[in-house]
DNA sequence: ATGTTATATAAGGCAATCATTATATACTTG
DNA sequence: CAAGTATATAATGATTGCCTTATATAACAT
């Protein structure tokens, strides 16, 4: 086992530290979605997530793809730091109130 | 497995994202050690390094011993974020530079 | 081509973070 | 008790982070 880098570990925990990014990045894990979808979903303005989206690209833990008028993301299971990033969202209690509300929302929205 | 809150995810990350605070954690997981010892090995004020420790302290992640006129803190184990921390840590590459120099400061440290 | 929708980027403001300087507390030693 | 050492706390200032507003780009529809 190398291990991660200090600095690694720093950048990834600097971009969950954020309720929404650590939230989001537990939904990107489990399945695609495209931007609009998670404006709807997290009720947050399209270039607050827009700049989330782009501190997760920027430390390579989404990828992304076009496709139409749509951006679809979901997390990068090959990056470096996807153990890591697996272990801090496997904490989260699934029956966090609020992830069940935004994958409730998730159904509701049509981009 | 019951898991951690979004808040106390988030709030322990936060502590963490700091490379001085996330080597520390990881000597603190190892020993105990005095706060003018850490002083000497991160080469951080005193104040600094008091304030770091406050903020693991405020988040239950120390155990803290006064002795004389020293004062020891080491990881608490019986935290509730604890397997969160040790997972994050053991990430951490053991050959790091930075932690294989502050091994070897610590040793040469007499307060 | 024009308008509309989806998304990104840039610029600005406000709040949180981190280190520094200064001061306080508490124990120890003479 | 006075001086010294270890530590904590408070106040200030600089930096960073996140959101907002405004604007740009790109695809699609008419």
């Amino acid at each position: 086992m190398l291990g991660l880098s200090t600095e690694k570990i720093t950048e990834t925990l600097k971009i969950l530290h954020d309720p929404t990014r650590l939230l989001l990045m537990k939904l990107l894990t489990e399945k695609e979605y495209c931007v609009c979808e998670l404006v709807g979903m997290f009720e947050v303005s399209q270039p607050a997530m827009s700049q989330h989206l782009r501190k997760y690209k920027k430390a390579g833990l989404v990828c992304e793809e076009k496709r139409g008028q749509w951006r679809y993301y979901c997390f990068n299971e090959a990056c470096e730091q996807h153990i890591l990033v697996e272990q801090i969202i496997g904490q989260l209690d699934d029956n966090d109130e609020q992830l069940i509300k935004l994958r409730s929302k998730a159904e509701a929205i049509t981009c």
